[in-house]
DNA sequence: CGCGGTTACTTGAACCATTCCAGAAAAGGT
DNA sequence: ACCTTTTCTGGAATGGTTCAAGTAACCGCG
């Protein structure tokens, strides 16, 4: 298995809850905790919710996957990591996509000083609508999963 | 009172509270939801948690507000809306400051569709070390604030 | 091939920012 | 000044995440 190579790779034990937390992150990218836990119970019924926090944050802290925190939702994570990409969000739903810099190759992650900070990364969350729930603005007779009042 | 000019343009009733968390913004910037809290107890000492948090999600979905949700970190709050700026968030110790689009006037928040998303907006946030924790890290001995175990 | 030390996982509970709820108070048009 | 609508208060609950203590597992070493 050549996850058990990369997390090795990176310094990491190999573990039962290590390896199937990578298989799951690649095989649902975009998903949150939850997302993750219930796929990863598929081939290891027994793993408790902190374990997949646990081994999430290390992988995290490791480069092995990359936590997207949308405001307002729960945390999320990709393996695609190493590449400067950003993300869409949906502002009516939460849904979550890939999205490359749109000026070039890395203008956004320039660094820059300002106030003093040194700037090592910079994050863009392109926030919209995706097309299903563009076709559920238009159409507003039907609300199903919308958190705001109907218009009276 | 401006403030209570601006509250009616927006079509809001004119109350304390509102007044109150409106003077707070401005005068203490990126401040969380408990910070704005503690200013406005100064002018009116029973306003209630709720409030505030009611007043603040108010002001914000009509524009008046700016709500910066760093990941990992509270909600925080400024007056300064309608330009584009973006924030810089200091990795260790929170602290937040504006940054105007390095790469010019509003490249970031170039509309572009990804995946049939209909992009609205752009956020950008810069992280880094605020000069402080740049110091602090320099000299590792003198552990303060920081949540990560020392070096052994 | 099995031992030992270190690291990870389990279980259970706590945390914190935020939200929900119902009732009381206040804003402002008529 | 009244009355309706909106907002504020107080208390409780929520949900994602983290903390703490004990048990289990990994893997280098002999």
């Amino acid at each position: 298995m050549t996850n058990s190579r990369l997390l090795r790779e990176h310094g990491l034990r190999v573990t039962g809850p290590r390896v199937a937390v990578l298989e799951a992150v690649a095989l649902l990218p975009h998903s949150d905790t939850l997302g993750v836990l219930t796929e990863v119970r598929r081939s290891l019924p027994s793993v408790s919710v902190q374990a997949v926090y646990d081994v999430l944050h290390t992988l995290t802290d490791v480069g092995l996957v990359r936590r997207i925190e949308p405001a307002g939702h729960p945390a999320r994570y990709e393996c695609r990591v190493g590449d400067n990409h950003h993300h869409v969000v949906c502002r009516s739903c939460g849904a979550l996509d890939d999205v490359d810099c749109a000026t070039g190759a890395a203008p956004c992650s320039e660094p820059v000083t300002a106030h003093g900070f040194t700037i090592e990364q910079a994050e863009v969350t392109y926030w919209g609508l995706c097309p299903a729930c563009q076709t559920a603005e238009l159409s507003p007779k039907q609300i199903t999963s919308d958190r705001r009042r109907p218009t009276p």
